[in-house]
RNA sequence: UGGGGUGUGGCCAAGCGGUAAGGCACGGGACUCUGACUCCCGGAUUCGCAGGUUCGAAUCCUGCCACCCCAGCCA
């Protein structure tokens, strides 16, 4: 679990909030919101801004909303809300029972546009949408008045009723707001709000054929809602100047709709090393095979994330240390992991796999013996208990525990000498088989009877202790062994002609499937996490495991500074 | 002379005129029946650069420089 920070958590937006309470804006509310459009998979940055609304709400004694942003028919669905209401459920955001969809003002909206067009705010233009783009103006130069602008507000009702009744086709007219064509901020030059969309909505179904773009649609409902700070990531901006605009307008004109002034403000949003967050780039990784899905455990999605096995405290904490500014930043992927790590040290059950087995028989063994050894479930903490692992004359170890000519500090087996075997006895290599290509295939051991875990009156000291199964009684199982999806820290920087598909790290999956773990595992919880002694982290793949066919992932490597002393 | 932003150690990030928090990463050491965990110790004479104001500046002023975002009837 996350520790208490040792110092006063502090950021703009908090000092913001701190200061609107002070001042006793909004009757001393606080309500935040998260606007998700259901038209792809929620991703890490998108937990960023999930918990950060809804730590916000938590900790003020306010209120957190979801609502879904539908105002796209055709690139939202159903499947998308289902997933994303599970993801942010996951993360323990709650937000009680107020679930909405914009969709659910359409009418409301419709009402506003009215009092917008009758205020000779708002117009219907005919130009077409390049006509529109062409007198939007440049950069640099302003744009020009669109000659429908300054139609009559008869003409304007009749035309955007008769546009809302179908008669139009698709992209023969549009509602636009009356600001400036000469603004610097393009947003303001006459935005279109409301466009003509003849296709089946996930909730409206065919009610409607005309659809409120965001910069109206986003705005207002934030105001109906009462949403009193209304978080967005940077590139959002330049959109502000228009939300007040939108929200300004709603106050005067339809005081009776809204419930307060909301307040935009834009934080950076999250970008982590040796991976892609935008929902362009993971769907290629999965359209074009890169990966085996949204939630293949390599992607940087909340549903990759969970089946992977990281918990949601460990992605919370995360969230909690990366901090909230408005400075473009990439976080580091080695935070990400000593998140997870220090979640699951504290938590996750101590067993022992095998990934890559080497046969050890003990030939002082009595035959057809077996001892059941007691393991501690997570050092240090008595209360989680003990378990027990079969001992017995043939076991397995892992092969890089072994080493026929090891360099200096070389801790494990090798020809003559003696290691521990975790919870056992120490153990001296006798003899090393091979098979006809040189290949070690067999180790022939002794054990020191004296030396048992716990009752060791032999005085020996061994530097190096190493983990095992018994062959006779280890289940066998495939190991999945996750590594950052791409080789470089920015997968953007990509040589010429190439893109970031080019830098996908060919060894981001290796898949064991020789793996043995002890038999403790066959009955095991499927939501549990447990660590492989000196292995990582493991959890059940939700989809792929069953009962004769156990299938770990691992969701982290341990820190190895042996590993990384000899690269 | 378009508009909006951002620049604090390798990566995040506090700081808001009183003399550079914290985390990750990194290096060194201790401990260890996980080369894990834990525990110590180490690091910015300096806050994009240059001037200025002040007893005193990362914090205020001026001017530069660099980088990011905006020209969807996407959100």
């Amino acid at each position: 679990m996350a520790e208490t920070a040792d110092y006063e958590k502090s950021n703009f937006i908090l000092a913001i909030i701190n200061k609107d309470l002070e001042e006793g804006l909004n009757d001393g509310r606080i309500h935040t919101r998260f606007p998700p459009e259901p038209s792809g998979y929620l991703h890490i940055g998108h937990a960023k801004a999930i918990l950060l609304n809804y730590s916000i709400a938590r900790d003020y004694q306010g209120k957190f909303n979801l609502r879904f942003d539908d105002t796209n028919p055709i690139k939202e669905d159903q499947e998308f809300v289902d997933s994303i209401l599970q993801d942010i459920k996951w993360l323990g955001a709650d937000w009680e029972d107020r679930l909405f969809f914009t969709s659910d003002y359409f009418d409301t909206k419709y009402e506003f546009a009215l009092r917008l067009i009758k205020a000779g705010r708002a117009y219907v233009c005919d130009l077409s949408p390049e006509e529109i783009r062409d007198y939007r103006g440049t950069l640099t130069e302003p744009g020009k008045d669109s000659p429908y602008r300054n139609r009559s507000v008869e003409e304007n009702l009749d035309l955007f009723a008769r546009m809302k009744n179908g008669e139009f086709p698709d992209g023969s007219r549009v509602l636009r707001a009356k600001i400036d064509m000469a603004s610097g901020n393009l947003n303001m030059r006459d935005p279109v709000i409301y466009r003509i969309l003849h296709a089946s909505h996930h909730r409206t179904g065919d009610k409607w054929c005309i659809y409120p773009m965001y910069d109206f649609d986003h705005p207002f409902s934030d105001a109906i809602e009462g949403i009193t700070h209304s978080l967005c990531s940077i590139e959002f901006s330049d959109n502000r100047l228009l939300y007040d605009w939108i929200v300004d307008n709603a106050l005067e004109l339809y005081p009776e709709a809204v419930k307060g002034r909301p307040r935009q403000y834009e934080f950076a949003r999250l970008n982590i090393t040796n991976t892609v967050m935008s929902k362009r780039k993971l769907r290629r990784l999965v359209e074009e095979g890169f990966v085996q899905g949204w939630d293949d455990p390599r992607m940087p999605t909340i549903a990759a994330l969970r089946r992977r096995g990281v918990t949601s405290e460990a992605v919370a904490d995360f969230c909690d240390r990366i901090g909230v500014a408005r400075s473009a930043s990439m976080v580091d992927m080695a935070l990400l992991e000593h998140c997870i790590r220090e979640d699951l040290n504290a938590k996750a059950h101590r067993v022992m796999g095998v990934l890559e087995p080497l046969k050890v028989i003990i030939t002082n063994w009595p035959e057809g013996q077996v001892e059941w050894l007691e393991i501690e479930n997570l050092p240090g903490d008595e209360d989680a208990g003990t378990h027990k692992a079969p001992f017995a004359q043939e076991i397995y170890i892992e092969q890089e525990d072994f080493m026929e000519d090891p360099p200096k500090k070389f801790h494990r087996l090798s020809p003559g000498k003696e290691v521990r075997l975790k919870g056992a006895y120490i153990i001296k290599c006798e003899e090393v088989i091979k098979d006809s290509t040189g290949k070690v295939v067999e180790l022939r051991c002794t054990y020191d009877p004296e030396t048992k875990s716990g009752e060791d009156n032999s005085g020996k000291k061994v530097k190096g202790v190493i983990h095992w199964v018994s062959v006779q009684h280890g289940l066998p199982a495939t190991v999945r062994l996750y590594d950052n999806l791409f080789l470089n820290e920015n997968p953007d920087d990509a040589d010429e002609g190439q893109d970031f598909t080019d830098n996908i790290n060919p060894e981001s999956l290796l898949v064991l499937k020789d793996c043995i773990v002890e038999p403790a595992l066959a009955d095991c919880d499927p939501e549990s996490r447990f660590q492989f002694m000196r292995k990582g982290y493991f959890f059940l793949d939700p989809k792929d495991s069953s009962k004769n066919n156990l299938v770990f992932n691992r969701i982290v490597g341990l820190r190895d500074s042996w590993a990384k002393k000899n690269k």
